[in-house]
Order: structure tokens, then sequence, then C-alpha cells
DNA sequence: GTCTCGACTTACGTTAACGTCAAGTTTTCT
DNA sequence: AGAAAACTTGACGTTAACGTAAGTCGAGAC
């Protein structure tokens, strides 16, 4: 790692991504490495801002809540309102998630009773006979 | 509802969903009312299916999948080996459901995690710093 | 000089489950 | 009969996050 720039093959496997993911992060503008000619070069911002990526993408943020969320903290304001609305994006997020789980738990119960109830799982699969 | 006929839109708002979606299933093979000159009218059998293919939805099944389940249950074999698939196949649904919900409960802890730490949230969105 | 390697750009392909016209036909109402 | 309703069949559009192929280019290796 040469005074801390990366190319994109160093990216990849640092991050487990392929360059394609890469380019299209550029594309979306969720990341703007420098050029050197042609060539992309990595900063540890850009690597920073991947992690976040990444972990956002765990959390189950679409790229473009991300880039949103990204931009509103590269835009100052540290110690104010943007940072009440990161945590509120968030925040709304996490309730989404709950939500999902929820249902998906339903579902399994549900699934799960007609597979306990043995041969009445057929029931559940078969049309309505006369 | 005439001789337990029902036209398109009795369906539709029998089921809640569109004529779209409707014929739709019917391309995908999933449901294949018959023709009074060029009109559907589906019986109780396609009410049938209807209700299992949205059922399955419920579960997350795939359309695919639900219309290789309704054709096994069709091809007979009602008491043998046809329906131990069936149940194989929603048992391995399950599986992927409950891993699919551990997985969305460990993000969500995660981010709770995040969250109840107050400030800390700024450093899960902070890009590495000096 | 030429080969090869990695990186680059451009752009179409993929998947699921329909939505959304557009345009034609048929049925129903008046 | 004539218009409005309801039905029909295409067929392209949508969304997300890349995959994949095609063709180009500069830098070393030989």
């Amino acid at each position: 790692m040469d005074q801390d720039l990366m190319t994109i093959r160093e990216m990849c496997e640092a991050f487990d991504v392929t360059p394609r993911t890469l380019r299209f992060y550029e594309a979306k503008e969720l990341i703007s490495p420098f050029r050197e000619g042609q060539k992309r070069l990595y900063s540890r911002r850009d690597r920073g801002r991947l992690k976040l990526i990444l972990r956002g993408k765990r959390f189950g943020f679409a790229l473009e809540e991300m880039r949103q969320l990204l931009n509103l903290y590269d835009r100052g304001d540290q110690k104010g309102e943007q940072l009440k609305r990161t945590i509120e994006a968030a925040r709304e997020r996490l309730a989404q998630m709950e939500q999902q789980r929820d249902e998906l738990t339903e579902a399994i119960d549900e699934l799960r009773a007609q597979l306990e109830s043995g041969a009445e799982m057929l029931a559940a699969f078969r049309p309505a006979a006369e």
C-alpha cells in the first residue's frame, strides 16, 4: 500500500467486491477515487466510505440512501441537525426491518403449523375438491 | 356467481388482484380458465389454484415454484412420492425463511446497538479519521 | 516490434412480478 | 343503431445492483 493509495485490484481484495462494483458505486457518486492517467486510485477516505456503504448494505440500506447519508455527513454540520437526520433515517430503517421480520415470523409460524399437522399439509396444497 | 363460473372481474374482486395479474398467471401456466368466445371464465378449480398461489406467495414461494408444486399435485399420485416432494419443498422453504429471519435479526441487533450507544452512531457513519 | 496484462469505457443483459399504455373486439345499455 | 363498458392481446416500462461482453489503451516483458 503505497502512500495509502490503493489500486482497484487491491480494493477488490481488501473488501471482497468486484471491479464492476467499485465502478458502479463511482457512477452512482458514492465514491470518487483520484485518477492517475486512466487508472483509479483509492484514498483512505474512499475506503472509509466504501466500508460504510457495505455496512449500510448489511443493514438493508439501498445505495441511494447511503449516498444521501454520506453526503449529509460530508456537508459538515457535525454537531447539529444533519446528524439527527442520519440517526432518524437509521431509526426508520430499524422499524422497517422489525416489521419485515415480524411478517416473516408470522409466515414461518403458519407454514410450520401446516407442516406439523402432517397430512394436513395436503389440505394446504389441495385445490378445493367437490 | 353463475353455475360456479366467474368472470375476470369477479375474480379480481374476490381475490383482490388485478386483471393483469390473472392474465400473467395464465401466461405462466399457473391457471387455465375456460373461454367463452374471447372471455375467460374461471371455474372452482381455478379459484382453488389461485388461492393456493396466493397462499404460497405469503410463504415466499416464487410463482415458478408454485407452478411446479401445483403440477406435482395435479399429476395425481395423491398418496405417494409426489406428496413427499411437496412437503419437502415446503420444509426447504421454511429453512430458508428461518435463515433469512435470523440474518435480519442479527442486522437489527447490530443497528439497534449503534443507535442505543447514542453519539456512537456517528462513529458508525464516520469515515475513518486521522 | 509485438505480446500480454490489467485497467478502462460503453452498453446491453439479468430477474420478478406485474404496471401501463395502445389498439382492437365484443357485449351491454339506452 | 350507436355509444359506452368490459374484454381482449401485444408489447414496452419499471426497479436494484451489478454481470458480462466487446473493443481500446498504455506499460512492461521478451
